[in-house]
DNA sequence: AGCATAAATAATAA
DNA sequence: TTATTATTTATGCT
């Protein structure tokens, strides 16, 4: 987000230029848009709209659907963008994408309760005559998601070895015991052979299909 | 698929235009293309390409790479969209999307032998001389999977703390109740919580096999 | 700026 | 129930 040359209250939060990798949220947006006058859409009209969008697209759908969405964001903080987060989301490029508003329904969806709680309170405080806004910081702090897991090359190479010997290695048994072998946890392990089935046979040529 | 008003051949499938629910293959074919002969490549063309792009793409992936593409369609029979089926798709919106080939790269999986096996004996037909060609109808009809079914958050929220006051709500009764609440199945409720206590169990570090 | 694939999870099989 | 598959989500990497 861009920051506004005036007084800035709140911010849209956009798309972001197709740029690099700079969040647009720590920008001070050029011109500072109240939360109860706009022309587009603010996030509690489109919360109470009928057949609310949020259900069904992304964010990017709305946006192409309606113009830019009102989201508004707190300015004048100059907010890294790495304090911007929103739930399980971490990582540099995660931030990108969740800035970008690059994100799956699903994310929009789990999304839109801390964009509405964020905005029931800014608008409170714009009431009370607050400068500062909130942070907008979302989802419940308690469950992040599972970082993923690199194999080194060594361990790719031991995986697939096993893997050819044995595509279903039976039980928690043989898993564990591979994954004790190659020092990953257990879950690591067998979350992998499912993967690999699951890739293998997606791309077997089982379809022997030859036309005459 | 409707019929044409010309000496009905075969009609190229092509993606819908970005219109109202009406299927193209519906449409009456300006001019039927002969099986053998078109400048977009066959069924049986694209099949045998090398680096078969069937087996990574969605269809109409391909169509953007290479054009509309000769699917061969058996016309003059009248055949309603309803009668084109192809494994578990049916339903309108299911035929609406197979016509607009709006399908995933695993449907296009299924769907390749079937069309290839259309093709065999369409072919065959037509070096016999024969008029009228194939139905197209593929894939066996009784087997389909449940859609994957979305929990919202807010439904999430309800379903944990539900399962946190108790991990095994005991028989119909109960589930149902939790079911009517949220507005879900009771068969999506019941799978719910087996997939929670699976999970749980996954993810525990209580193996036996290991020490945590 | 996409891809490959690890992780998450709904559905199904055994 | 437990094991596995099928589908989706999302991240680390170039």
């Amino acid at each position: 987000l861009r920051s506004p040359p005036g007084p800035p209250q709140v911010q849209p939060i956009q798309p972001a230029p197709a740029g690099v990798g700079t969040s647009p949220v720590a920008k001070v947006s050029p011109s500072p848009v109240p939360i109860t006058c706009s022309e587009t859409p603010t996030v509690s009209q489109l919360v109470s709209m009928p057949g609310n969008p949020w259900e069904e697209g992304t964010l990017s759908r709305v946006f192409g659907k309606r113009g830019p969405l009102q989201v508004m964001s707190p300015v004048g903080t100059g907010t890294p963008a790495g304090n911007v987060t929103c739930g399980d989301r971490c990582g540099d490029s995660a931030t990108c994408r969740f800035e970008k508003l690059d994100i799956t329904p699903k994310s929009a969806q789990k999304l839109k309760p801390v964009l509405e709680k964020w905005l029931r309170e800014a608008e409170q405080r714009q009431r009370e005559g607050q400068q500062h806004l909130l942070e907008f910081v979302g989802g419940e702090p308690g469950k992040k998601r599972k970082r993923r897991t690199s194999f080194t090359p060594q361990a790719l190479e031991a995986l697939n070895a096993h893997f050819e010997r044995n595509a279903l290695p039976t039980g928690a048994e043989i898993i564990t015991r591979i994954a004790q072998e190659l020092r990953y946890e257990r879950e690591v392990v067998r979350v992998w052979f499912c993967n690999r089935r699951q890739t293998l046979k997606n791309t077997s040529k089982l379809n022997v299909f030859h036309v005459p």
